[in-house]
RNA sequence: GGGCGGUUAGCUCAGUUGGUUAGAGCGCCUGCCUUACAAGCAGGAUGUCGGGGGUUCAAGUCCCUCACCGCCCA
C-alpha cells in the first residue's frame, strides 16, 4: 500500500512541496496560552531580525539551523514552542539601497523631500524586504508566521516612541555638542559600534609653528595636516623639559592670520613624534578632551560632505584631501614642512558605506547608559552566594567579553541625521527654542506655549529599537497576556558580531524597562526580580561559517556560499545536517560540500531503509498480514516482539540515543546530537538491525507467519521512532517518509508534532551480548578476506568461547550464519591455535578454509597486535607495581585496570601463539 | 598597547570534573553490482596530541614558558 518511492532520494522532489504546506497550514502557530502553567513551560526565542536589505548567507542558515533544531526537538518534547520571526528596517543600509536607486533615476531624495522619500523606501521595502524570510520558509524554519513584525510597524513604532519618552523622563536622555563618528557619505553621525578600524600605512608630517614672538618655533607631528585650519592650541606634556620653558606662550599657526597656545596637557606624549601635538577640538576626539579641560575655542573647518568649510579662505570647499594635499603644499613652500615619515596608523571606517570616519562636532541625543549598565552586569554576574546569573552564555567565554565592555561603556548616541527610522519624538519651538518631548504630536510647546513646533528631524539608531524587540514584540507597553506568558524568552541564538550592538542593549532594556513592570499572579502582584526581567535566560553564541579552506566568506574574495544554491545541489536536509554536525561551540565551521555530499548520501540510505521497508509491507499484505499503524508510537516495541536479540538491542539503543540527544542538545552540542543520530540511524539501524531482522522477513506460504508478523510489526514502529529522533536535523525527509508509513492517514499534521522518542540508559546486558555477535561476525569477516574466500562462498566456523559468552552467540547462530556467511558453527571446548584465527576476550574464532593465508601480511598485523598489546602490559604492570597508585587512585579505577591487564595478557598468549603458528607455517 | 581563543589522523573537527585501549566525518588502500541503497556493502591502514619544563600515583586534559595562527577592543 505505501507510495511508490524513486530509487534515489531527490530532495527537491519533496522540499518545497513541504515548506509550503508548512506555512499554509500554520504549523508553527502559539497562540497566547490561557493559563501561566503552560507559559511556565514555554520555549520562546526571537529570530535575530534579518536587515530587509540582506540576503540569506550561510550565517543565516546557521542561526536558523540551530534554533530550529531546538524549536522542533523542544515542540516534540511537548513545551510550549514559540519562535517569532520578523524583520528591521536597518536605517542607514535600506537608505542608501533606495538612494542608489534614485540616482539611477536620475534623482536624489533632496529632491523628492523627505515624506515622498519615505514613502519610496516603504514601496521599497514591501518590493523587496521579505527575501530573507521567504528564503527562510523555504528552508522550513519552523517560526510562527502570523507573529511576523517590522521593526518601522505601527504598534513597534509606538512603543519605541513610549521607550524614548519613558527615558526622557527618567533624564536618561539628553542632547548636546559632542564629537561623534561622522559618516561623510551618509551625512549622520554613527555609534562607535559603527566604526570599524583597519591598519593603513600613513604619513607623519612634522611641521613648523613659529612663536609669534619671534624667539624661535615648536616642530609639531600630525597625521592630519589639513585640520591645521581648526588648531585652536598645541599641546606638550608638562613633564617634558624640551617644551617646558614654551608654556604658555603663543605660536602664529601658518597659512592662517591666527594665533594659538601653548598649552600643556598630559595627553601629549613625549615618546611620539616630536612631543608636540596640535589641538583641533572640533575634529578629533582627543583634542575635543583636550580643549574641555583647557577650555579651548572649538572651531569647525569642515562641513557635513568633509569638505573644507572656511569661507574666504583659499582652501575653502576643497575636498580633506584635496586640501591635505594642497597644504602640505603650501607648507613647503613656506619653508614649515620639516619632514615626512610612513606612518602605520589605524584609520576609522564606516561600517556601512566604508567612508572614512570624519569626527565632527555636532549636537546629537545620547542616552546615558551607566544605570543601565549596572543592571545589565547584574544580570550576566554570579550572585555573591554562587546563585547563577540571570543569563547564562554558552560558550561561557563570551561572559567576559561582554563584561568587558559593558564595564567601560561610554554614553551611546541615538541620533541619526537620517530620512528612514523611528523620527525622534521631540518638538522644537520656534519662539523660545526649547524642546518638548511627548507622545503624541503636541499641539503647543510645554514651555511657552507657542505653537510653532517642528519636530526634530533625526531619528534613532535602528538597534535603539531592535534592543526593545524582546518585549515589544509581546505588545508592550501594553500588559498583553502574550508578555506574561512568553517574557522572558527562553533563548537568545546569535553571532557575537552583533554580541554589543543588539545582545547587551537587549539587556539594558531588558532589565530597565521590564524591571518597571510588576509581574501578576494569581491577582496579586509583585516586582519583578532581575531574573524576571531580562530579555532571555541563555545566550548561544554561534561560530562563523567560513568556506572550506577556513577562509572568510567575502565578496570581494569571492569565495561566498549562496545558501540557496548549495540547498538545490543537496537539498535543505544535508545542508542543515552539516551545520548541525560541525557546529561545536566556539568553534569556527569551515563548511565543506564534501561533507555536506556525505550527509547526502545519509538522506539517501534512510531513504532507502524506507524503501526496503515498504516493499515488505508490500509483500507482507499480499501474504495477509498487516501492520498495526495505531500501535506505532505507543507501544513498547520490544515487547510486541519478544525473545529476539536484535529487537531488544535496536530498541535498548534507540533509547540510548535519544537519552544522549537529548543531553547533548540540552549543552547546545548539535555536533554531538547529530553524530549520535547518523550513527545510530546508518551504523546499527541499517548495517545490523535491517541485516538480522531480513531472516524473519520471509512472506512464503512456508515461512514462519507468526514470527514474520512480529519482525515486520518491529521494524516498521522503529523505524518510525527513529524518523522521529532524527525529525529536527532533517525535517523535509523525515515528514515525508513518515507520512509514507502512515499512508495517507497520519496521526497528525506533521511529524514535527508528535512526541519526541523517550530517552532511556537501560538494556547494557542486551548491548553487550549484542556486541559479542557484532565482534564474532566482524572477526569471521575478516579471516575471511584474509583467507581469500569468495563473497559468495559460505565456509564453516569453530568457535570457542567462555561460557557467559557462549550463551548468546549459539543463540545468534542463524544471525552469525547470515551475516558472516557461514555455513555451520562448531562450538569446540579447546582454545583454538594456528592460523586463521582471531581472538578476543570473549571467543577464539577460526574460519575452517584450506586456502594458505597470506604468512607475510598476518605476520606483520599480529606483531602490530602484539606490540600494542605489549606497550599497554608494560603501561598497566607499571601502574599496578607502584605503591602510591595502589594508595591513591580510586577503587574503581584500580579494578579497571587490573581487569584489563589481565585480559591484556590473555590477548598476548593467543597473539604469540598465533605467531609461533605462523613459524611453523612458514618452514 | 590591552584582552580572548586556537595548535590532536592527509583534511575539517570532537575529546566533559585529570583515570582503563585518543574518537568521528570526509579522504586513502583492497575486494564485492550479496534482489533497500555503487549517494552502496565488506575489510583495512593512519597520531612524537605544536616545542620545552613543571605539578601529580596518573596529563591531550592542570600550571609555567617559547613558537606559530586567529579574533575582539583601544
Amino acid at each position: 500500500m505505501p507510495q511508490e518511492l524513486a530509487k534515489t532520494y531527490d530532495p527537491a522532489a519533496i522540499e518545497e512541496r513541504w515548506a509550503k504546506r508548512w506555512v499554509d497550514d500554520d504549523l508553527w502557530r502559539q497562540p497566547s496560552p490561557a493559563d501561566a502553567d503552560t507559559a511556565r513551560d514555554a520555549f520562546t526565542m526571537l529570530l535575530p531580525p534579518p536587515n530587509v536589505t540582506g540576503r540569506l548567507h550561510m550565517g543565516h542558515m546557521l542561526n536558523q539551523t540551530e534554533m530550529d533544531i531546538l524549536a522542533r526537538w523542544n515542540r516534540m518534547r511537548g513545551r510550549t514552542t514559540l519562535w517569532v520571526p520578523g524583520t528591521d528596517h536597518a536605517g542607514i543600509a535600506t537608505q542608501m539601497m533606495v538612494e542608489r536607486q534614485l540616482v539611477s533615476e536620475k534623482t536624489s531624495r533632496q529632491e523628492l523631500g523627505r515624506e515622498r522619500f519615505v514613502e519610496r523606501v516603504w514601496q521599497w521595502r514591501e518590493e523587496y524586504g521579505g527575501a530573507i524570510l521567504d528564503q527562510m520558509k523555504r528552508l522550513g524554519a519552523s517560526v510562527d508566521w502570523s507573529r511576523e513584525y517590522f521593526t518601522m510597524d505601527a504598534g513597534l513604532s509606538t512603543a519605541v516612541r513610549e521607550a524614548f519618552v519613558r527615558l526622557h523622563e527618567q533624564g536618561l536622555i539628553y542632547r548636546g555638542k559632542y564629537i561623534v563618528n561622522w559618516d561623510p557619505v551618509q551625512q549622520t553621525a554613527v555609534s562607535d559600534l559603527e566604526v570599524v578600524h583597519e591598519d593603513r600605512l600613513g604619513k607623519l608630517y612634522h611641521v613648523r609653528y613659529p612663536l609669534a614672538d619671534g624667539t624661535g618655533s615648536v616642530v609639531i607631528a600630525t597625521t592630519r595636516p589639513e585640520t591645521m585650519l581648526g588648531d585652536t592650541a598645541v599641546a606638550v606634556n608638562p613633564q617634558d623639559a624640551r617644551y617646558a620653558a614654551l608654556i604658555g606662550k603663543m605660536l602664529k599657526l601658518p597659512l592662517t592670520d591666527r594665533e594659538i597656545a601653548i598649552v600643556a596637557d598630559d595627553w601629549a606624549n613625549p615618546e611620539f613624534g616630536t612631543g608636540a601635538v596640535k589641538v583641533t577640538p572640533a575634529h578629533d576626539p582627543n583634542d575635543f578632551a583636550i580643549g574641555e579641560r583647557h577650555g579651548l575655542q572649538q572651531l569647525t573647518i569642515m562641513d557635513a560632505e568633509a569638505h573644507i568649510d572656511l569661507p574666504g579662505s583659499p582652501y575653502h570647499g576643497l575636498d580633506r584631501y584635496v586640501a591635505r594635499t594642497r597644504i602640505v603644499e603650501d607648507l613647503e613652500a613656506a619653508g614649515l614642512l620639516v619632514e615626512i615619515k610612513d606612518h602605520a596608523m589605524s584609520i576609522g571606517l564606516s561600517q556601512r558605506t566604508g567612508a572614512v570616519i570624519e569626527p565632527r562636532l555636532s549636537t546629537q541625543w545620547f542616552l546615558k547608559v551607566e544605570k543601565l549598565a549596572e543592571k545589565a552586569i547584574a544580570a550576566v554576574e554570579t550572585g555573591l552566594n554562587g546563585e547563577p546569573p540571570a543569563i547564562k552564555f554558552t560558550p561561557e567565554q563570551y561572559r567576559k567579553t561582554y563584561m568587558e565592555w559593558m564595564r567601560n561603556i561610554h554614553d551611546w548616541c541615538i541620533s541619526r541625521q537620517l530620512w528612514w527610522g523611528h523620527r525622534i519624538p521631540a518638538w522644537h519651538c520656534g519662539a523660545c527654542a526649547q524642546i518638548t518631548v511627548a507622545r503624541e504630536t503636541p499641539g503647543a510647546c510645554a514651555h511657552c506655549g507657542s505653537d510653532r513646533l517642528e519636530q526634530e528631524t533625526d531619528v534613532l539608531d535602528t538597534w535603539f529599537s531592535s534592543g526593545l524587540l524582546p518585549f515589544t514584540v509581546f505588545g508592550w507597553p501594553e500588559k498583553t497576556a502574550d508578555l506574561a506568558a512568553f517574557y522572558p524568552t527562553q533563548l537568545l541564538v546569535t553571532g557575537f558580531d552583533i554580541l554589543f550592538f543588539w545582545v547587551a542593549r537587549m539587556v539594558m532594556f531588558g532589565c530597565w524597562f521590564m524591571g518597571q513592570e510588576p509581574i501578576v499572579e494569581g491577582g496579586i502582584s509583585h516586582e519583578r526580580t532581575l531574573a524576571e526581567s531580562v530579555p532571555f535566560r541563555e545566550v548561544y553564541i554561534h561560530a562563523l561559517v567560513r568556506d572550506a579552506e577556513r577562509q572568510k566568506m567575502s565578496k570581494t574574495k569571492g569565495n561566498v556560499l549562496d545558501p540557496i544554491e548549495v540547498v538545490k545541489q543537496y537539498g535543505t536536509d544535508a545542508v542543515r545536517f552539516t551545520l548541525a554536525a560541525m557546529a561545536s561551540p566556539g568553534t569556527d565551521i569551515a563548511f565543506s560540500e564534501a561533507r555536506t555530499e556525505g550527509y547526502r548520501a545519509f538522506a539517501n540510505k534512510i531513504w532507502n531503509a524506507a524503501r526496503f521497508i515498504f516493499m515488505n509491507v508490500e509483500r507482507a499484505a499480499e501474504a495477509g498480514v498487516t501492520v498495526d499503524l495505531t500501535a506505532l508510537a505507543t507501544a513498547p516495541v520490544a515487547d510486541a516482539d519478544p525473545g529476539f536479540l536484535e529487537t531488544q538491542w535496536i530498541t535498548a539503543r534507540l533509547a540510548q540515543t535519544a537519552a544522549a540527544v537529548d543531553a547533548a542538545l540540552g549543552q547546545y552540542r548539535y555536533d554531538d546530537a547529530a553524530n549520535l543520530v547518523y550513527q545510530f540511524f546508518w551504523g546499527e539501524l541499517c548495517d545490523w538491525y535491517l541485516e538480522i531482522v531480513k531472516l524473519r522477513l520471509q512472506w512464503t506460504v512456508d515461512a514462519d507467519a507468526v514470527a514474520a508478523r512480529a519482525a515486520l510489526q518491529t521494524l516498521v514502529a522503529t523505524f518510525e521512532a527513529s524518523l522521529r529522533l532524527l525529525s529536527p536535523f532533517m525535517p523535509f525527509l523525515t515528514e515525508e517518509l513518515w507520512h509514507a508509513v502512515y499512508d495517507g492517514a497520519p496521526p497528525a499534521k506533521s511529524i514535527a508534532l508528535c512526541a519526541y522518542p523517550s530517552g532511556s540508559a537501560d538494556g547494557a546486558e542486551v548491548c553487550a551480548q549484542m556486541s559479542d555477535v557484532q565482534e564474532l561476525i566482524t572477526s569471521v569477516r575478516a579471516l575471511r578476506k584474509e583467507l581469500g574466500v569468495p563473497e559468495k562462498e559460505t565456509v564453516p566456523v569453530q568457535v570457542r568461547a567462555s561460557e557467559h559468552a557462549a550463551e548468546s552467540l549459539r543463540a545468534a547462530r542463524a544471525i552469525v550464519e547470515r551475516m558472516a556467511r557461514v555455513s555451520a558453527i562448531a562450538f569446540v571446548a579447546a582454545p583454538l591455535l594456528g592460523t586463521g584465527v582471531r581472538s578476543t576476550t570473549a571467543f577464539d574464532v577460526q574460519v575452517v578454509y584450506e586456502k594458505q593465508i597470506d604468512v607475510a601480511a598476518e605476520r606483520e598485523r599480529l606483531e602490530r597486535e602484539l606490540a600494542k598489546l605489549e606497550k599497554e602490559q608494560s603501561g598497566a604492570e607499571a601502574k599496578l607495581g607502584n605503591e602510591s597508585f595502589l594508595a591513591k587512585a580510586p577503587a574503581p579505577v584500580i579494578d579497571g585496570i587490573r581487569r584489563r591487564a589481565a585480559e591484556v595478557s590473555e590477548l598476548l598468549a593467543k597473539t604469540r601463539s598465533g605467531l609461533e603458528a605462523l613459524a611453523s607455517k612458514q618452514q
